[in-house]
DNA sequence: ATGACTGCAAACTCTTTGCACAACA
DNA sequence: TGTTGTGCAAAGAGTTTGCAGTCAT
């Protein structure tokens, strides 16, 4: 784990941010976390952190590039560490979200002039077990 | 947009559900909308229909399969009337949305035994004004 | 030391729910 | 007429904001 602390606390100092404890175990957590995080699930995790700390420290990882929003259905929103652009299969009973590497297929249908700066992809289903 | 009601009309009395003035406005509405539209953007155009009544309304008719719901970023549950299974390219900064047609080829990735009810495809990014 | 970050609590937005009235069949 | 659907208002989630105290630099 020592080595993503070193990782997040390098990008903070490059930007003038500081090196916080919060920011150092939410970056951690998101990291770790094998698939997606909501804010709550790293609520529960955290209890310590307000929501507030959480949300704002949230936006700055994604400013920063490290951690992206995906959007969700629930109206909930989805956290993901930055890896490799991917797309989500979603079970629509169970809610378990499955990686599937559509996305890079995907981007060949942009509109003209429209700069990809990520592309998802979202297939809504039942999983084999639910199925 | 006679028609329209009519098919509406043949929908719910199939399954018994009753026929309407609100349905058949919100109905009317999210079809004749080009792209997508939010409860709240519904609510503008209907004011004197009620927040209430747009929410179960439009999950009534996402439960007929002529209105489909649609992930969206912002927190802000987007709606969409069904016509082609389509993805969207999302303008990060002007918040315009795009048609786009990649949703098929990326069905082909979905994990072993998941089946697909719909597939969604978001590429994020600039459109051509923005950029 | 000083300025940025955090926690607390309240506010805000979007969506859902409960109940009485109105409208469809 | 008998339900079903609607409106109103309040409640409920999730997220954001303001301010005072705390911590990194």
């Amino acid at each position: 784990m020592d080595a993503l602390d070193h990782k997040l606390t390098a990008v903070l100092r490059e930007r003038g941010q500081r090196v916080t404890q919060p920011r150092l175990r939410i970056h951690r957590l998101v990291a770790a976390t094998p698939r997606h995080v909501t804010a709550d699930q790293l609520h529960d995790e955290l209890p310590d952190l307000s929501p507030a700390t959480i949300y704002s420290t949230l936006e700055l990882l994604e400013e920063l590039g490290v951690v992206r929003r995906v959007a969700s259905l629930e109206g909930v929103t989805v956290y993901d560490s930055v890896s490799e652009p991917h797309g989500h299969a979603v079970c629509r009973r169970c809610g378990a979200m499955f990686d599937i590497a559509a996305a890079d297929t995907a981007r060949s249908a942009a509109p003209a002039g429209f700069e990809i700066e990520r592309a998802e992809v979202q297939l809504i289903g039942l999983c084999a077990r639910c199925a």
